[in-house]
DNA sequence: GTGGTTGTTCAGATTAAGTTCAGCGTGCCG
DNA sequence: CGGCACGCTGAACTTAATCTGAACAACCAC
């Protein structure tokens, strides 16, 4: 899952790519409302967190102009305490939810979690597949109820897939939301996940729960 | 284990922290309402204890807040004699006990165990995990009945992630909870602390109870 | 002060994870 | 039936996280 963050306090921007690439997301990480507008018109986010006391452009702007691209991805606002009427501008302009400053790191994972599970038509947090089981709090994974140990990358590839079913992904698509920015293209690190993961969920070839579709890319398969 | 302590009369907040220091706790102490508000908000305690004779933002209040922001570590508030009213009041706000001004030091401690206590699930002050056991109270470790000798930090490691079973603790968490505010990121005591624990629990690596994972932190098994 | 203990930092070793590469297999098209 | 492009795979390689031993610094007790 990858994350545009926008926020003009250098520290509060700082801690806050550290906490979000400790929990596994890919942020790419800006000060400035321009930046945003581009970045966010340019690269696919799953989700972007915005400050809305921003020096040059405003944040308002930038969720209006994102909304106005038609990238739909879930926004998530933060405020200065006190302007709560920055909040409702917000949420009208196109924000799906909002957070006071200061706030509690752990306060914002969890809205971040909620965002990204509303979004996946998902309620609960673990997704369940066949007998393929994801934990997306614990980052754990169960094949009919076994433990499977995964890297983090593994991870990334099966979570991603796991939100789409049935969606055919091309690899282009992976590398996207799987890595920020600066990634070499024509490398073929995806297919070695793909390979790695086929092997460890699913051992003997019996179950194949990840398709090829040659010259587009990968599916999960939805055989309940 | 990380406090909040709030008070407004200098001395016996200065007596305080110094007590709680002594009996390991980690302590950020306030004399007033708007920063207990703010830090309550924005650091993960594992308990308050709380005055409500408070200057500016009244200690109910303070509770009141903290409750709605889902704050939900264990408060104890310190009430003055005669006041009994605001202890009623300071429990229907949220409160798990109070205390009636003056007391004794020990007794603070002792209820502030028994909070911990019953909230980590542990209905009595010793932790057993295995051939692992831990006196919460006396903070002595024994292995396999032999007592070992812990500095202070090796056991609050342990303590934290003892009382965490299973769950994958981050190094973040770990300074989060063991160090106050000010702590230099990019050091590498935990891993050091971590170590040691482990040379000193398990010596010749049989047991193995403390997992690393690789990218997110360190979990305490749970093979009992 | 002196000596010992504990906490912290540092640098090098170690290990796991991520990435690249080259060769092989396979489906697709003529 | 080739030939080609694409995808797969095992092994080698690179990078990054963690471990570890030793040195240093702060602190406490005597």
């Amino acid at each position: 899952m990858r994350i545009l963050l926008v926020e003009d306090e250098q520290q509060l921007r700082e801690q806050l790519t550290r906490t979000l690439t400790d929990a596994g997301y890919a942020v790419d990480a800006t000060a400035d409302g321009e930046d945003a507008i581009f970045m966010g018109r340019e690269y696919p986010y799953d989700l972007a967190v915005i400050d809305l006391g921003l020096p040059k452009v405003d944040g308002i702007e930038v969720v209006k102009t994102l909304r106005k691209l038609e990238r739909d991805f879930p926004v998530l606002i933060l405020t200065a305490r006190g302007h709560w009427q920055d909040k409702v501008n917000g949420l009208e302009s196109g924000a799906d939810d909002y957070l006071v400053k200061p706030f509690h790191i752990p306060e914002l994972l969890a809205r971040l979690n909620a965002l990204l599970r509303r979004r996946g038509g998902a309620a609960t947090p673990v997704l369940v597949r066949g007998p393929i089981e994801v934990d997306t709090l614990a980052k754990t994974v169960k094949v009919n109820d076994a433990p499977v140990t995964l890297t983090a990358y593994e991870y990334k590839v099966l979570e991603y897939l796991l939100v789409n079913p049935g969606k055919v992904i091309s690899k282009t698509e992976l590398t996207d939301h799987i890595y920020d920015q600066d990634f070499d293209r024509d490398s073929n690190v995806i297919e070695v996940f793909v390979g790695r993961l086929r092997k460890k969920l699913d051992p003997d070839a019996s179950y194949k729960p990840i398709e090829t579709i040659r010259g587009q890319g990968y599916r999960f398969s939805i055989t309940d």
